[in-house]
DNA sequence: CTCACCTTTCCTGTTT
DNA sequence: AAAACAGGAAAGGTGA
């Protein structure tokens, strides 16, 4: 198959009627639900993503809203097996959209077609769709053949109004490890030293989110020494690929989360 | 429209 | 040899 346009957004209701309309949607955050809705959303993604009822220990879901929502994507996957990771990813959407709905995959006769980072993916692309998301995507797209399914972008990628600098979309990678594998990790978490692993991958995500597809880590880069002077870095001598946060960078440490 | 700020682009040269 | 690093210079984009 090809990658599919993406439908028009006013497409999205009818295409995903009770997802959007009903009330989990806008009002009702999954970190104040009651066990009842906690139950009644799963219910709702069991006949959403067609998954074998019998296949989820309900009782393993006998939780609340708060509790189901610091629950990480491998307790999903010791909760509910396989559809774990389907879950927790729904379930990271209505955390983080407050009813700003993201596109979901489209698929028509058989194939699975993903939405990653604002791109349609099919089994064609799926390479660099991997290298974006975790690796939960892989297993999904093998394992699930959903007719909807809803991978969250990076958080980098939200359309939120936080900071568009380049310090912060790198920092917001870091940030999210289990959204954003292999791209960038920390060499030392408390210092702020980090490396880039997969420098022209990001240097590409920067463009996407700059919308200017010539991005580069050759022009990435000198956009992060000119942050030597301003000391929102720190220079690192020797070590290739390797930044650190300086004392104007905001945010990135542990304490501060 | 102007200005400041933050890059982006391009470049030459150096280092690893 | 290829990829990174260093910065100067100048242009671009955006929001106030």
């Amino acid at each position: 198959g090809t990658c599919l346009s993406p439908p028009a957004l006013d497409h999205v209701s009818t295409v995903m009627p009770g997802y959007t309309s009903r009330m989990w949607s806008q009002d009702y955050k999954p970190q104040y639900w009651s066990k009842y809705l906690v139950w009644q959303w799963l219910k709702q993604m069991v006949d959403m993503y067609q998954i074998d009822a019998a296949s989820i220990p309900f009782q393993n879901f006998d939780v609340d809203g708060r509790q189901l929502c610091s629950m990480t994507c491998q307790d999903f996957t010791r909760a509910a097996g396989t559809v774990g990771p389907i879950l927790y990813h729904s379930l990271n959407e209505l955390k983080w959209s407050g009813g700003n709905k993201h596109l979901s995959g489209n698929e028509k006769g058989g194939g699975v077609c993903l939405m990653i980072n604002e791109t349609w993916c099919d089994d064609n692309n799926i390479q660099e769709l991997k290298s974006f998301c975790s690796p939960d995507i892989e297993f999904l797209t093998i394992k699930c053949r959903p007719r909807w399914f809803y991978c969250p972008p990076p958080m980098c990628f939200s359309s939120d109004t936080r900071g568009t600098h380049l310090w912060e979309f790198i920092r917001d990678i870091l940030l999210n490890p289990e959204r954003n594998s292999g791209l960038l990790k920390w060499e030392d978490r408390t210092d702020g030293v980090f490396r880039f692993l997969k420098s022209e991958t990001v240097a590409q995500l920067w463009g996407k989110k700059k919308n200017n597809s010539s991005m580069t880590y050759e022009k990435l880069s000198r956009a992060m020494r000119y942050y030597y002077k301003r000391e929102i870095l720190e220079h690192v001598d020797g070590r290739r690929l390797v930044y650190k946060f300086g004392k104007n960078a905001q945010g990135w440490r542990e304490s501060e989360k």
